[in-house]
DNA sequence: CGTTCAACCTGGGCGC
DNA sequence: TGCGCCCAGGTTGAAC
């Protein structure tokens, strides 16, 4: 996603709109009609990722150090440089100086996802280390280790923890442990240092090969590439969605149990319970 | 500390 | 066709 957008670097943005979001319960911040006050006229320096947010960094502008906008997509958030599937779901337009510029569409089927403005300071309580563990594509043994390794939680449930690390979602929980060989129900504090450097190097490894192939597009409005394709990842996967199919390893039925609220699939054959 | 539940929302798919 | 239910790549706070 970060990817698909990161060439608005270096334009100066003429508007900003933010129809049919939501300000209550804060899903927007400041309100609409500042937010788009403090927009306007702001050259966008870079734009970053921190997890699973967009961090949008603005130029400095002498006023305030109120210079990164953070939109986080939640579920059905998307980013487009191109016309947005539906009218009705647009949360955000930035429009920018200069013929031929495409705007950019926070389009949001479902409406969970937030945008908000922060400072340095506010940047760090949202998404600084506090609230987010290493990245997943750079993730090591060790770090997984040291924050899990006396813990009771079952694996997958921890993997999910962004304070843990930081942007590892439902699919890729699956597959990360279905690559590893570990069963989604083990209890982290019974899990080896091996088994801790195995989850790590399958978090890098899938997370990249998912970047690499532009993410999971499952059904036609889940997520998509900010020119509106479709991702390949789904095309990978290997236990996430399959409850039923046989196990590309083994051959056993992959099964599908419900952890913390959330679907888990794996093969009950060949990921071993630690 | 860890788990469960509800809430925030929309919409597709299914059984009846 | 309609209705009720379940499901969905996420996060948070309250209750136990």
């Amino acid at each position: 996603m970060r990817r698909g957008i990161a060439g608005i670097a270096g334009l100066r943005i003429e508007a900003v709109a933010f129809p049919r979001s939501r300000v209550r319960p804060i899903s927007i911040l400041p309100r609409p009609a500042t937010l788009a006050e403090r927009l306007r006229d702001r050259t966008v320096a870079e734009v970053h990722r921190r997890g699973k947010r967009i961090v949008i960094e603005i130029a400095p502008a002498g006023d305030d150090g109120q210079r990164w906008l953070a939109i986080e997509p939640r579920m059905t958030g998307l980013m487009l440089l191109v016309e947005p599937p539906t009218p009705e779901h647009v949360r955000m337009v930035m429009e920018f100086m200069g013929r031929g510029r495409k705007p950019l569409t926070f389009w949001d089927r479902r409406g969970l996802g937030t945008i908000r403005l922060f400072d340095d300071a506010g940047l760090d309580g949202a998404c600084g280390p506090h609230k987010h563990g290493p990245d997943g594509l750079v993730v090591t043994g060790d770090d997984l280790m040291k924050r899990l390794g006396a813990s009771r939680r079952a694996v997958k449930v921890a993997l999910l923890d962004q304070r843990v690390v930081a942007g590892i979602g439902n699919i890729y929980a699956a597959e990360i442990l279905f690559r590893s060989g570990i069963d989604p129900r083990s209890r982290c504090r019974r899990l080896k240092r091996a088994q801790w450097e195995a989850i790590a190097q399958q978090t890098r490894r899938v997370l990249a090969e998912a970047v690499r192939h532009e993410g999971s597009s499952i059904g036609d409005e889940t997520y998509r590439t900010a020119d509106n394709r479709a991702g390949r990842f789904q095309r990978r996967h290997r236990v996430y969605g399959r409850e039923g199919e046989r196990c590309p390893r083994c051959g056993a039925a992959i099964l599908r149990i419900v952890q913390a609220q959330r679907a888990t699939f794996f093969c009950p054959a060949c990921q071993r319970r630690a």
